[in-house]
RNA sequence: GCGAAAGUGGCGGAAUUGGCAGACGCGCAGGACUUAGGAUCCUGUGGGGAAACCCGUGGGGGUUCAAUUCCCCCCUUUCGCACCA
């Protein structure tokens, strides 16, 4: 409807191009021929190139675009380069906002999930991605999460798997376990209650007994962005350090203290325990009771984000003592908020001398200060640093660093400590209190206790009849026909586990289970696997740097435990593509700013709305949506269509003749090879795909030129023709459906691009044979000579002189240095 | 507080190995075609200056014949972690 003001208005040729119509055209022409199928074809190199699989929310929105156009390109790209390309999608479709939309009344979670994904996957074709939807898969569908449950219940085989209190986070008033990311602020995301702290039976998967691999095969992934190993290793948070066991005075227990200082430990003055370690209540003595208890209370009624926000060091002396195994000084113990009870053993030797935390809390307490490590140069504060010791009985004198490990072997020895690693990694807790989710596949017995459901009664599956109130708990716990069952081991009346997974559970494997979707023998084809896995190229947020990247790592290195795979990490190449704003900000309903992809689509085509995306910045940046972009994009759609056009009788003509150096039909070759060069080497190595689109721009404009002033020879058809053709080969990444149409509209005998060859340069053509050279004179640039581009150092030396503007310069000077950097710049020096 | 990344025209960005800063696009200005133009095409477009030239990649210093690029200090923004012993 944006053409038709015009429409007829122009003559003959430049008619222009109305994408909706011609997207439709080749969308179907693609399905009809199933263009989008996988090739596995195990003579050909395999290419696996993979999007973040989406949440079905309903509607796509920008994010998603860019993730997928990006993907998108790199996969036609390859399937160009003639490998066997696996390009695939499915959806994450179990999670919380299904459940909530039938709290609301809507739908139920798998009709509301359903309609989703089906809409969804139409926004998807319409965008022209070539998924392959033969392998499409579904996380909520049994087919699929029968094999969670099958690799839980091997997990738990493999003692990978426990139940445990824990604290988790509660909110009153919703009644049910709130995951981390739905704190805000300490209050629940949908009431807004105060969330608190309770402890609650919950499964946990034992995810710490990979934390060593997982860090150390950071190293190995050189081809993830530095960011997300950065933040793996801190949120894995490797830590080298000693256990060191503390006698307590007059009493027979002993206190297990972790420390990386261990060279300080004659500087020791306190020690101090979590409000929650278990051996508070024993340490108190009478008089301290009252004070002690109540400290805990206080500390117990806070959630984790008051504690956390509130950074003064309280603490209280519980009234017993510690001896120091290296001195047998006798040292107060404390409890106070700033030792955590979940990292390291929950209780520390304080270091005042040496540590702020240690120092503002003595300061408080009026502790005393005990300097043991002495810096080369005396410097003010607290000192953390190397140094030698001093006051440290028989290590004093010592270097700090060789002392650590001395006092670690004496520590051995004797019998009172170890070294030791410690992880900030924690146990994966997978429970949740919701019933749209993979059921653990667990059953209690009253005489059995808890018993795994066996392998052969896979799928547990999730009744669909059920209440949904949004107050109290799970909605499975109220079905009686779901939760009454039989002990599969005595046969007498039991009752089922009603938590299920964490839905990253679903997520951390479903890249394996494309290969082979409908497999009921298996979870994993593995031959296939072998094929295709590991990922070659991932792209999705970052903000799944931490969570389900962790995930998929740990996931792959027990699949590669029990045998199924032969390699331990899923991904070879990860992008992080940068999110998408408007006006600077978030999209979101509240702040109004949303972009609707279909409106987008509707007023400037698919092609348009990919290349403005792709266009507006490089992938891994930051991208402010701007709709000017799109008209400009369309723009350039446009002008592409009309060249293509105006040329075509030129282009359907079959004589030509190669053309000879030195004309405008060479100079035209040129740029195309220098083009194709360039786009291979940016599609192989940095993937800015934003320089590729500036490139084919220059391109396109350098054809119309060439056009313009076109005069039918058989030598300038044949730098036309090739150049168009050649252009359309190296758009059809990134706006498939114009350059597929105007491609066919040249041959009969065309296939899609998908399936023609991407074109090879040859490097004598791309060459320059003359090039500029610029001159400077004492730094600043003077003139611009010409060069033969393979001219030697002395000879482009000699022209730089001979030129009249550097004479001018140079002629009252003298000449101190010169330099020539061969076919790059020359440079002179002078007085 | 700690850690990381970034800062280039009016705007998005380019400069891949230290070698002509501003490719490509948006916007803007002028013109052409037009009954009309928010369509299309052409020309121009970092700042200053009549010009020669000068200045210019967050700020300050340094290394170098040469710095957006390397080093040091500072500022700002974004992100991650946030008492991790």
């Amino acid at each position: 409807m944006l053409y038709n003001i015009f429409e007829g208005r122009r003559k003959g040729k430049n008619m222009p191009h109305i994408p909706r119509v011609v997207e439709e055209r080749i969308q179907k022409k693609w399905a009809l021929k199933s263009v989008a199928e996988t090739s596995v074809d195990k003579s050909k190199k395999k290419y696996y190139c993979l999007e973040m699989f989406m949440y079905p929310s309903g509607k796509i929105h920008m994010g998603h675009v860019r993730n997928y156009a990006i993907g998108d390109a790199v996969a036609r790209y390859h399937r160009m380069l003639g490998e066997a390309v696996l390009h695939p999608m499915g959806f994450d479709a179990f999670g919380l906002p299904a459940e909530n939309a039938a709290i609301k009344g809507q739908a139920h979670p798998k009709i509301w999930t359903e309609t989703n994904i089906e809409y969804m996957k139409l926004q998807l074709d319409r965008l022209g991605f070539l998924y392959d939807w033969n392998r499409e898969l579904r996380t909520s569908e049994p087919d699929y999460y029968k094999w969670n449950q099958w690799f839980f219940l091997k997990m738990y085989e493999k003692d990978l798997v426990y139940k445990a209190k824990s604290p988790v986070n509660w909110c009153p008033e919703c009644k049910t376990v709130l995951a981390n990311e739905q704190v805000v602020s300490g209050k629940c995301w949908r009431c807004s209650s105060t969330v608190s702290i309770k402890m609650m039976e919950q499964w946990f998967i034992r995810i710490t007994k990979y934390a060593e691999e997982l860090y150390n095969n950071l190293d190995k992934l050189t081809e993830w962005p530095n960011e997300v190993i950065l933040m793996q290793k801190n949120w894995i948070g490797r830590s080298e350090g000693c256990f060191v066991h503390f006698e307590v005075f007059k009493k027979k227990t002993k206190i297990l203290v972790f420390t990386t200082r261990i060279d300080t430990i004659y500087g020791a003055t306190y020690l101090v325990l979590a409000p929650d370690h278990p051996l508070v209540d024993e340490l108190t003595t009478d008089d301290r009771k009252a004070e002690v208890m109540n400290f805990k209370k206080t500390m117990s009624s806070m959630g984790t984000h008051e504690r956390v926000v509130s950074k003064e060091k309280v603490g209280v002396f519980t009234g017993s003592h510690a001896i120091n195994p290296f001195n047998d000084e006798k040292i107060p113990i404390y409890v106070a908020n700033f030792v955590l009870m979940d990292y390291g053993t929950g209780a520390i030797m304080s270091v005042p001398a040496h540590d702020e935390r240690d120092y503002e809390f003595a300061k408080i307490y009026s502790l005393p200060i005990k300097t043991v490590v002495k810096p080369e140069k005396e410097v003010e504060g607290v000192y953390d640093g190397d140094g030698y010791l001093v006051q440290s009985g028989e290590f004093s004198g010592m270097n700090n660093r060789e002392a650590m490990k001395k006092m670690a072997l004496k520590a051995k020895n004797e019998g009172f400590g170890e070294e030791t690693v410690t992880y900030r990694l924690k146990d994966w807790g997978i429970s949740r209190q919701r019933y749209w989710g993979t059921p653990i596949p667990i059953i209690y017995c009253k005489e059995c206790g808890t018993v795994p459901v066996p392998y052969s009664d896979l799928p547990v599956r999730l009744p669909y009849d059920v209440p949904f109130t949004g107050k109290g708990e799970s909605p499975l716990l109220k079905t009686e026909s779901f939760l009454n069952t039989k002990c599969p081991k005595c046969g007498k009346e039991a009752m089922r586990e009603t938590d299920t997974m964490d839905t990253f559970f679903d997520s951390s494997w479903y890249f394996f289970r494309y290969l082979d979707p409908k497999n009921d023998k298996e979870p994993i084809n593995r031959e296939l696997a072998h094929f295709f896995c590991p990922i070659d190229f991932y792209i999705g947020g970052i903000e799944h740097a931490t969570m389900h990247l962790i995930y998929c790592r740990f996931f792959t290195m027990f699949l590669r435990d029990i045998g199924i795979l032969d390699f331990g990490e899923p991904v070879k190449r990860l992008m992080c593509q940068g999110m998408v704003t408007k006006d600077g900000r978030k999209m979101s309903k509240s702040a109004g700013n949303i972009v609707d992809p279909d409106q987008m689509i509707e007023k400037y085509g698919a092609d348009a709305v990919r290349l403005n995306i792709l266009f507006l910045a490089p992938p891994t940046d930051q991208l402010d949506w701007k709709e000017e972009g799109a008209e400009g994009a369309r723009r350039y759609l446009q002008k592409v269509f009309s060249l293509v056009e105006d040329a075509k009788d030129e282009l359907l003509k079959d004589e030509v003749a190669e053309p000879q150096l030195g004309t405008r039909a060479y100079e035209l070759r040129k740029i195309t090879h220098r083009t194709i060069k360039k786009v291979t080497e940016e599609f192989n190595t940095r993937l800015k795909l934003n320089t590729i689109i500036a490139s084919l721009m220059e391109l396109t404009n350098t054809q119309i030129d060439f056009f313009a002033k076109y005069q039918k020879t058989k030598e300038e058809r044949f730098a036309l023709k090739e150049s168009v053709e050649t252009l359309l080969k190296l758009l059809s990444p990134i706006s498939p459906h114009l350059a597929d149409d105007l491609w066919l509209s040249l041959s009969p005998n065309h296939t899609f691009l998908v399936n023609e060859k991407w074109p090879e340069y040859n490097e004598e053509i791309a060459k320059e044979e003359e090039i500029e050279i610029p001159v400077q004179i004492n730094g600043k640039l003077r003139s611009v000579i010409k060069v033969k581009a393979d001219e030697s150092e002395e000879n482009i030396l000699k022209i730089a002189k001979d030129d009249e503007k550097v004479k001018s310069y140079i002629k009252d000077k003298t000449l101190i240095k010169e330099i020539v950097v061969k076919g790059k710049i020359v440079t002179l020096v002078c007085k």
